[in-house]
DNA sequence: ATACATGCAAACATTTTGCTTTGGC
DNA sequence: GCCAAAGCAAAATGTTTGCATGTAT
């Protein structure tokens, strides 16, 4: 009855076999951003109820930093003064966030850019290319 | 001869009128913005040669806040720790920026997102509305 | 003269690192 | 047993605020 459409085990095989080691820590990390609505500050990672165990806030940077770079974890900017991460599951997605409030919605919509994407990368050069689209406004509670 | 777009006078004027005060604080930040190739943190802004008098790093802050405020100034995220801003002058840019040593680089597209825009602004009932796009990959020097 | 802007100093939030200990493989 | 990961503590970075003083209007 989870609404994670992930499932953890696979999740742990795949860093298992990028050398990450199968540890209480990981496995709460995963846990979270599996159920995640949308993308998390390491600190509500930490406080999810999900969570489970208790443990180092640089525990948990340094794990979602080397799930990072592994590409199994993604970052996203906002404009809160802290990051923002989920999983790179599936395809990407795109989002609509409060100016006012900060609420994130994330959007249902195909998104136009991919196609732009490859132009981009043959013309500049540039690897691994990959985009961020996000949508600033004032949702319908704060604009009274 | 400046590279800049946009005459200073005129900026001055639009934030005399928002109720804006002309202290040598206030020119020299858009000296350095309207002459700026891309967006800039605040600690770029005040050692910027064109920036010219010394001052407080917290009264950039205020200040930048204010231009934001009046829509002015523009922030963006990209990825790093500290918050770039720019002139919000004429037509929005999208930006393609390097994972690993950070250059920006403004991309000369046309931006494909604005009648989706106007689309999520009907769907969801927000206003104000306007977005952020931003490319990222490895450029070529730091594929070596 | 008044209110807004500045400087200085300090608090904050978040990220980042160093080093020792623990525990997965 | 070895090496990656965790815990703890502290530094670093960038943002944000309070308060007294200065200055544009």
């Amino acid at each position: 009855m989870s609404k994670s459409s992930v499932a953890i085990d696979e999740l742990i095989t795949v860093c298992s076999a990028s050398g990450l080691r199968r540890t209480a820590a990981l496995e709460a990390c995963l846990r979270v951003l599996a159920t995640a609505e949308q993308p998390m500050t390491l600190q509500q990672i930490a406080s999810d109820p999900a969570f489970g165990v208790s443990c180092d806030p640089a525990t948990i940077y340094r794990l979602i930093t080397r799930l990072e770079e592994r590409r199994i974890v993604r970052r996203i900017g906002f404009h809160s003064r802290a990051a923002h991460y989920c999983l790179r599951e599936g395809s990407h997605q795109d989002y609509l966030i409060c100016r006012d409030c900060g609420s994130v919605e994330v959007l249902d919509i195909a998104c136009p850019v991919e196609h732009l994407e490859k132009q981009i990368a043959e013309e500049s050069g540039f690897s691994d290319l990959e985009h961020e689209l996000e949508f600033f406004g004032r949702c319908l509670a704060c604009q009274k």
